[in-house]
DNA sequence: ATGGCGCAAACGTTGCGA
């Protein structure tokens, strides 16, 4: 089973190349985020005919989510949002793929650490750290996965001098993604690879990507049943060298049968 | 570091978010 997730910033611009990225890439599930599209404007049938079941939870402008599972897979028990935590903001959704519990998450940016937004980036992650808690005693099998705006360590960045303390590398912020990993989640791209320079994130600004100098910010956690079956996690930065790119690439894991 | 992008409001250009 591969699994994989994308923050495609703006699917109505982006659906070409998420339909290509898939056919290149048939995984059999894909976590979506920043759609930025309304609820009633998600591109249902071209996601059907390219063979993907969907799931959604769009807003006009900002944020939105997807799971897409390729069918005959089916997306069961859907739930959008953090049960519980009545935010506008739609950056959650989950729903059970062939037995395996995915939640799909745009977790928030928070600007810079002065910022209102970065007190609720801290609030908000309490609460994805309370509902995965939930989540993974109900499912011993939970991959939570997306764009989670923390670059978790110094290696994650391309200069981490200039970034210490800076949003997205704060000790605050490094500390709720550590709490995710107390739940007993593991980043599967450090279970296969621990070098530096790997990045999912390069700011569109200042020829960065041609340089490499970008953050690893998009990340897929695994439980432990699902750990055990992993056996490979790459970063595809193939598409962020087409025409018209998200600012962020695909991450990709394989679990074993 | 500051060479960019998507979107809304409004139709040229600006502001916001990321």
């Amino acid at each position: 089973m591969r699994l994989a997730t994308w923050n495609v910033n703006s699917l109505n611009v982006r659906l070409p190349q998420v339909l290509q990225w898939l056919a290149e890439n048939p995984v059999d599930v894909l976590a979506l985020q920043e759609l930025k599209l309304d609820q009633d404007k998600f591109p249902q049938a071209e996601i059907e005919a390219a063979g993907y079941r969907a799931v959604w939870y769009g807003q006009k402008t900002y944020n939105g989510v997807a799971l897409l599972a390729r069918a005959p897979l089916s997306l069961e028990d859907a739930v959008a949002g953090i049960p519980g935590y009545d935010d506008p903001q739609r950056r959650v959704i989950a729903a059970t793929v062939n037995g395996v519990r995915v939640i799909g998450a745009y977790c928030v940016n928070g600007e810079s650490v002065e910022s209102d937004k970065y007190a609720y980036k801290l609030e908000w992650y309490a609460r994805l750290h309370d509902y995965l808690a939930a989540e993974l005693g109900q499912h011993p099998d939970t991959v939570l996965m997306g764009d989670f705006n923390i670059a978790p360590d110094d290696r994650d960045v391309y200069d981490p001098v200039a970034w210490e303390g800076k949003v997205l590398c704060s000790r605050p912020e490094r500390d709720a993604f550590a709490g995710l990993l107390g739940l007993g989640l593991a980043d599967a791209f450090r279970l296969f690879n621990q070098d530096d320079k790997q990045y999912s994130w390069w700011d569109y600004r200042a020829a960065m990507f041609r340089r490499n100098l970008g953050l690893r910010i998009d990340h897929i956690l695994l439980s432990a049943p699902l750990s055990a079956r992993a056996t490979g996690c790459v970063i595809d930065k193939a598409p962020r060298k087409w025409e018209r790119p998200s600012d962020h690439a695909p991450v990709v894991v394989t679990l074993a049968d």
